[in-house]
This record gives C-alpha cells, sequence and structure tokens, in this order.
DNA sequence: CACACGATTTGATCCAGAGCAAGGACGGAT
DNA sequence: ATCCGTCCTTGCTCTGGATCAAATCGTGTG
C-alpha cells in the first residue's frame, strides 16, 4: 500500500522554508483555500495545526473501520470515497473534489475508505486539533454542519438516483452534477472532466462497467455527448438535461 | 391534503390546559423527550418555542420544496421521509421514529416529502425560534451536527444497500436496522414492528413489493422468520444476521 | 352475513442490466 | 518498433428482479 506523503508540517513548508520564514506561496495559498471553505480568513489558528500532504493516485489514505485519527480537506486532485462489501463488491459513496472536507463525522472509526483518483493535494488536520479549533469557533462548527447537511442532501439524491432510475438517467445525471461541480470549480465548459475510470462512475451508479461503457456510447450514438479521452463534450445541452432530470 | 393537526400551542397544551397553570403531563414528557435527545435538561427554553402537534396517518407535513419553515422531533409514531420523481416513482430516504428530528437542512426549501406512516406525535419549532436557540446555544449546534452526520453515514450504508446488495440481502438487512432501532427505543425484541407497508419497504430498498413480498416468504420458508401482522418474529438470529451482514 | 376495498401473496412472463468473452486503443517499458 | 498491461468497448447470453395478472387475506360497512 502506497504511503501518504507528508510534504510539509505546521512549520516546515513543501517549498523547504524554515520556522519563522515567511510562507511557501503553494501552502499559503492551499491553507487560505481551507479558510475560505470554513468561512473564515482566520487563518493563523489554522495553519499552526495544518500538515500539507499529498498523495499519488491509488493512494488509500482513509482505510474504512479503522480510528478516524485526521481529518482531510481536499485542495487539488479527485479522490474517491467507497464502502467494500467482504466479497469485494464496492460502492463508491462519493467523490471529494478541491474545498471538500472528507472524515467529518463524529464517530471515531471510518465508516469509508477513500483514495485519490489522479495526484492529490490535501490539507490534513489531527482530529484533536481539528475539535479543538470548531469548538472554540463556533461559526466553524456552523459551517461544518452546513457541509453536513449539504452532503446528506446529496446522499439522499444519490439513493434516489440508485433506487428508482434507469442505466441511462443515473449516467446523464452523473455528467450533469459532475459538470455543475467543475464549474464552481474552474468555471462552465462543454466538456465534463471525468477524471475518474469507467469502473469508478459504475461503482458510484449502482451499475457494472459494460453498462455505463454502453450507456456512454448510446448516449454518443444519439448526438448528445462526444466522447473524448478523460472526458466527455456535451453536444445537445437540453436533451442530456431531459434525461437527466427528475 | 389532510392538515397538521396543532394540539398545542406553547402556552396551550394538549390538556387544556391555559397559560400559567403547570404542564400538561403529555406534553412535559414529550418536551423533556427532546431537550434529552438534543442532550439538554434546560427545558423551560425549548418549551417556549415548541409546537406540539398531531399527525393521522398519510398526513403529509412536509413538502419536497416547499419553503423548510419547520423544523420537527418525532416524539411518537413513524414518519416516512420520500422523494418524487416527476413520473410518480418514489425513493423513501429513510423513517423517522421517536427521538429523530426532520428538517434540519440549512436549506431555505425541504429536499423531500415527509407524512406519517401511523399515528404520529411530534414537536414544531419555528426555523427562526430553532436557529437562534441554536446559535445561543453551540452545545446544541454539536448535537444537531452529530446528528446530521450520523444521517450521513446511514445515508451511505443505503447506498451501498441499494447500489451493490440483492434483494434478499436488503431485506434481511432492513430487517436487522428496524429491530435495532426498536430496541433503542423499547428495548430487545424477537418481534421486529413493522408498521409501514410493503410498498414503504420496496420504495426504501429500491425494490417492487412484489419483490419484498416474495423475498419475506422466502425467508419464511426457510425458517429463518415468522410473519405476522404489522411485524415479522425471528427465528433464526444467526441466519438473518449471516444474510444481512456485509 | 355478504360485500367492497385495500393490502398482500402468488404465479407466469418479460426485459434491463449483469456476466462472460473477445477485441481494440493507448501508454509505458525495452 | 514491439511487447505488455490496463482500460475501454462491443457482442452474446443469462438472470434477478420487474411487470402483468390473479388469487387470497383482512377489515370495515351496510
Amino acid at each position: 500500500m502506497t504511503e501518504l506523503i507528508e510534504i510539509a508540517h505546521p512549520r516546515v513548508h513543501a517549498c523547504g522554508r524554515q520556522p519563522g520564514e515567511s510562507y511557501c506561496d503553494t501552502c499559503k495559498v492551499r491553507s487560505l483555500a481551507v479558510c475560505a471553505a470554513l468561512g473564515s480568513e482566520e487563518l493563523p489558528e489554522l495553519d499552526r495545526i495544518v500538515h500539507h500532504t499529498r498523495a499519488e493516485a491509488k493512494t488509500t489514505f482513509i482505510h474504512q473501520g479503522e480510528t478516524a485519527e485526521s481529518v482531510f480537506s481536499v485542495t487539488e486532485g479527485v479522490v474517491r470515497l467507497y464502502k467494500l462489501l467482504s466479497d469485494g463488491r464496492r460502492q463508491i459513496i462519493g467523490f471529494a473534489m478541491p474545498g471538500d472536507f472528507l472524515g467529518l463525522a463524529l464517530h471515531n472509526r471510518y465508516g469509508f475508505s477513500a483514495d485519490a483518483v489522479d495526484h492529490v493535494a490535501l490539507c490534513r488536520f489531527e482530529r484533536r486539533d481539528f475539535d479543538n479549533l470548531v469548538t472554540a469557533k463556533p461559526h466553524f462548527l456552523r459551517r461544518l454542519h452546513e457541509f453536513a447537511t449539504h452532503e446528506l442532501v446529496i446522499a439522499q439524491e444519490q439513493m434516489t438516483l440508485i433506487g428508482r432510475r434507469s442505466a441511462e438517467e443515473r449516467v446523464a445525471a452523473f455528467l450533469i452534477a459532475m459538470r455543475e461541480r467543475w464549474a464552481r470549480i474552474k468555471g462552465p465548459s462543454v466538456t465534463i472532466q471525468l477524471p475518474m475510470q469507467r469502473i469508478d462512475m459504475a461503482d458510484y451508479l449502482g451499475l457494472t462497467i459494460e453498462t455505463v461503457s454502453r450507456t456512454l456510447t448510446k448516449l454518443a450514438r444519439d448526438g448528445i455527448i462526444l466522447i473524448v479521452p478523460e472526458a466527455v463534450r456535451v453536444l445537445d445541452e437540453r436533451r442530456l438535461a431531459a434525461i437527466a432530470r427528475a
């Protein structure tokens, strides 16, 4: 199992600068991003406890069932969160993208595993430190609660998708959802980046890899999308939305 | 659409007692239950804003898409939460039982509908009042955040159930989950109360009513459960758990 | 009691998506 | 360039659960 690479301790940033010296720009940008996600500009308090961390593709850095010792915030790349059944069946319960938090549940064990889809940069916090910070700052807690309830809404939407909608509807809704998530990060585009593999989409949508592939092919044959490596381009906005719409 | 019956305003309890008089016992017990759920004994503050409410079976009291004006806490009975697709397909996203909260998401519209499976008693709060209370009491906020993250864990479990497990596994897991929830409320029992209809189980598990019925019949034929009205009795603990286990 | 109505069970068929197998397409190593 | 390994696509068959259709069971009602 590949190890998580801790590129920076609170006082030793990736750039190699030493304590007391001014911020490494990359780390500063990342810390600020997490602060922004928490709705704050009080960088110093958060920066005292942040560990800047990197993970290569397929590195598993949260293991279902293990003691929850860290809270993460994604700053670059895409992370997949999944649950495994004992016989190997897998359900991906979500993709975490820049700005998202992982491991927020106040349980002492992780309920899922998480690994990097591509190269990922993360801010890591010791749970104890993070809890102290949140306890001291009720508006952080409020923000986290907003995150949690938003994730709950997404999860309920996903239950409906998986429980009651056809393969074509699931794939279309997934494409639309991915496009909206990227739009919030990078601005709107007709090209929907899909850094994850087909098998990840399948395990997220409760389908098989073959069904996902066939469904994408069908959407392409119908002139609704164009399949390109690592992405799809939307050709017919209206029809894609019509299929995805509940 | 049946109306929600507000049986008591803060100062006019169900028993008919008037302001200034001592508590109606039933209302007091219910208010206390909600306080306990919030991890507090500061009854007066909460009681100032609670509306004791009742709903008959099938009364819909949360409508998906409407402005979220109330927060509820169930004190008696079972509530089903569901999302409807435009063509009538329904996904039940959860059952709320005594002690559970509804409408906690900090969104201005409800993301689901809720109605009473059987006769239900609820404590209702105006969202504004509830928010003020929570903002004033960070430990309430913390408790609510715990609720939200716990619900998220349940929702993720359910995604896995619906996305990756067979009909028999879903039904067995549902029975075990229901038994554990009742056990926390009423203490352990080999009889699992099932106040909801087959169609509700089906819409919760992403199956059809026929499949639920057939699966229960199969479990009964295999000597694992005994089907009785409104409930099932567990005959073979071990085998049921083995099927339900992930 | 007979009847009606809704919930549930059971039976018979169907089909969307799973499972299996065989090719492509693409990138990295030699 | 060639070989590999991985991912993706496509064709074919199979099957779990959906769908359609009847009973059967309960419960309330005139």
